[in-house]
DNA sequence: CGTCCAGTTGACTCACCTCAAACGTGGTGG
DNA sequence: CCACCACGTTTGAGGTGAGTCAACTGGACG
C-alpha cells in the first residue's frame, strides 16, 4: 500500500528479538540513529516483528506511517498480549499523555515511518483532532471486546478491513491470526474456527489463509450489530 | 464527594425513562435550558439515572462533574451495554472528535455538572492532555476487557476505586452491581459471586453492598497482574 | 406486616479455551 | 526433482469459566 513513496534512509533494524508468549525485548529505540539536525522528521524502516519503541520507553516521538502495518500493543506479566491497533498508511502513533510510551509499538510487515520530534509540532488544532479519534476508536475497541461474542467479533474485525482497503471486496490480512486473536481478546483456534464456520455459511470466501472475500457484507453487518 | 461547592441552579431534569435491557430514552438535551448569554459555564443537576446526553445528539457542550458519579456507555441493539467510564468530581467528559456524541452519559447518582459551550473554549494544551489521558484510560479499559478473567477484573476495578477515593482502604462504591457488570463485561451475578469469593479469601470485607473494605491489597494486586 | 428491589446463591449449560494432531505451502538441501 | 522441514493454519476432542435461569435473602419503605 502507497509503494510510491520515496524511502530515503536505510535506517535501524532495531535489535529486538520478539518471543511471543514472553515479555518482548526492548527495542532499541530509534532515537540514537537520528539526525537532531533535522529535528522535524526522520523516515526510519523496520523489518517484519521488528520492535519500534516499547512500552516505558521516553516518548520522545511519534510517528506516521508511511508503508506497511504497525501494531501497538501491551503484555501482561503471564505473556498474555492485548493488541490496542493495527495502524496503516496515513496513520499516526506513538502520541503519549505522559514522558513514556504506554504501549508497545511493533511491525507487523515491513514498514516505513516518519518519526516526528515531540516537541517540535504545535499543539495544533489537527492533533487534537487526531487524539480525540484515538479515544473514540479505543472506546469502540473496548465495546468489541466487552460485549460481544466471537461471530461478532470477527465480523466486525473483517469489516473494518474492508472499510481500510481500497478494494471493499476482497481483502488482504497483513497479519497473523495471533495478531488477530490478540486484537479480539480470543485464541488462535477461535478466529480459524469462526472464519471456516463463516467460509461453510457462503458469508465470506477464503482464498489462502490472508486473502478473504466478502460475500455477504449485510450477513457480516447484521452479525456485527 | 466535594459537597462544599455551590449549587447555583436547580436546572434541568430530564425526562428520559432509563429502562434496563431497551434503548435509552433520548436524553431532553440540557441545551434548551442554558442561558446562552453566559456561555462559558452553566451548572446542572440531575437526579440518579437520568440521561444527560444521548449517542446521537449535537455535541455542543462537554461537561465536569462537580459532585456525584456519572457514567458514559453505549448500547447494542439488543440491549446489551457496555459502560466506558464512571466519572468522579473533578472529571470531564462528553469531549468529542466529531459534531455529535459517541456515548450516552447518565447520572449513576444524584450529581452536578459544569456545562461548557464547546467552540467558545481554545483548544489549549490543558485540553489536549486531557484527551490524551482519556486515550490512555480507554486503552487500560480494552486491556482489561480483552484479555483477563472475572477475579482479575473485578481485583482490578477494586484497586481503581480505591486509588479514587480518599481513605484508601474502605471504598463506597456509588453504582450498582450492573453498572460494574457492564463496565467489566460480566454479569451481574458473576461479579457477586467473585466479591463473594474474595470475602472468602479475606481479601476483602463487605460491610454491606456498596461499602467494601480492601483487606489485603497485595493480594488485590498480584491478581490484577 | 407485606411489598419491592438490589444483591446473593445454586444448578445447569454452553461458548470459548486447552491440548493435541493433521494440513499445506514455501524454502532448503541432497 | 523430490524429500524434508518449518511454520502458520486448520481441525478435533474434551474441559472449564462464565453465562443463564431460577430461587432465595435482606434491608427500605409504606
Amino acid at each position: 500500500m502507497s509503494a510510491s513513496l520515496a524511502l530515503p534512509v536505510g535506517a535501524v533494524l532495531a535489535p529486538a528479538t520478539m518471543v511471543y508468549r514472553q515479555q518482548t525485548v526492548r527495542a532499541h529505540h530509534p532515537v540514537d540513529r537520528l539526525d537532531t539536525d533535522r529535528p522535524v522528521t526522520c523516515t526510519l524502516q523496520f523489518n517484519q516483528d521488528r520492535g519500534i519503541y516499547g512500552e516505558g520507553d521516553d516518548a520522545e516521538f511519534f510517528y506516521k506511517v508511511m508503508s506497511g502495518v504497525v501494531r501497538t500493543c501491551r503484555f501482561l506479566s503471564d505473556g498474555r498480549r492485548q493488541i490496542d491497533a493495527f495502524h496503516v498508511a496515513g496513520d499516526l502513533f506513538g502520541f503519549e499523555a505522559g514522558t513514556e510510551y504506554s504501549l508497545t509499538a511493533e511491525a507487523v510487515t515491513d514498514c516505513t515511518v516518519a518519526s516526528f520530534r515531540r516537541q517540535s509540532v504545535d499543539v495544533s488544532r489537527d492533533l487534537f483532532a487526531y487524539a480525540m479519534r484515538g479515544m473514540l476508536r479505543a472506546q469502540e475497541h473496548a465495546l468489541l471486546l466487552g460485549r460481544r461474542s466471537a461471530v461478532e467479533k470477527v465480523a466486525a474485525f473483517l469489516l473494518d478491513c474492508a472499510a481500510r482497503a481500497r478494494d471493499a471486496a476482497v481483502i488482504e490480512l497483513e497479519m497473523t491470526r495471533q495478531d488477530i486473536a490478540d486484537y479480539l481478546g480470543l485464541t488462535i483456534e477461535t478466529v480459524s474456527r469462526t472464519l471456516s464456520m463463516l467460509e461453510k455459511n457462503k458469508t465470506i470466501a477464503i482464498f489462502s489463509p490472508r486473502r478473504i472475500r466478502l460475500c455477504d457484507r449485510h450477513a457480516l453487518e447484521l452479525l456485527k450489530a
